[in-house]
DNA sequence: GGAAAATACGACCGATTTTATCCGATTTTA
DNA sequence: TAAAATCGGATAAAATCGGTCGTATTTTCC
């Protein structure tokens, strides 16, 4: 409950890595995925979605491999999840989905207060980059 | 991903209405299931274990139900969240279950910087309280 | 005393989500 | 041309969660 999923983590730890050596230096999902024991395809789906929002730059062919894209400082942590996660994370089903979605929404007590804590969460994320976790 | 779980949805829901009656008034888990549209069984569990926690009192038999066993404002949201499920939220399992569970514990460069958000996040459940949602 | 109404408790199923794997295709360099 | 890497879809395995059921226990009311 309230869990990151592995995904996130796996991209978090890819790109502190990135972030933590030489910028001209490509990294192949290989590489990363064996330095920290993490299962190969999955990781590799991983930067493949990174690539696609920018966040890395990937090389193909053999000498290929990935490369960040900007400055560590200039990517937000929210900005990982969301080329990750293709919905954002929302405490309760009805900020993501709306109101048909939730079978209790017109009966719900609870969804205004917990914006309090949905906003502090998502400022975290906005505000936090990946310079931070090097 | 990063959802609270339907049973603690249900449980906030659960004690806002308490804390929104009137303090000597019982009501049973049916009458709340019905009034929101929460799944009878379920909601009862729920109920169950936050008396067992001493969050709610329980009367048992013919004309029993639940009330409030202390002020809202004493009704921390961790409270809740801690009676009804038996493992605190916690942004990655490393956190929760000890270095044992994770296999990538040893080579995991991100748990510490993750910490600042899982305390911040901890701090906001343990700070507000249940009248704060009435 | 017995029936009804409520909580108490545990076991169980089913659906959904998440994690992980597999395979074939494409690109690029050696 | 062969090897090494990224791509992308399909699929399988695993875990989690929501929900249900059945039974026992307690208490009030008739
Ligand atoms: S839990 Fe869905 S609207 Fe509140
Ligand atoms: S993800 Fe488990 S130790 Fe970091």
């Amino acid at each position: 409950m309230l869990r990151l999923s592995k995904r996130v983590e796996y991209g978090l730890i890819a790109l502190r890595h990135f972030a933590a050596i030489n910028d001209s230096t490509v990294c192949t999902a290989k590489e990363i995925s064996q330095k920290y024991n993490i299962p190969h395809e999955l990781l590799a789906k991983v930067l493949q979605k990174l690539s696609q929002a920018r966040i890395i730059q990937s090389y193909q062919g053999v000498r290929g491999g990935y490369v960040l894209a900007h400055a560590p400082s200039k990517i937000k942590i929210s900005d990982v999840i969301n080329a990750i996660e293709h919905e954002k994370p929302m405490l309760a089903e009805c900020y993501a989905d709306g109101p048909a979605s939730c079978i209790i929404f017109d009966d719900c007590t609870i969804r205004r207060p917990l914006g309090k804590i949905q906003k502090n969460i998502n400022d975290f994320f906005h505000t936090m980059t990946i310079a931070e976790i090097v």
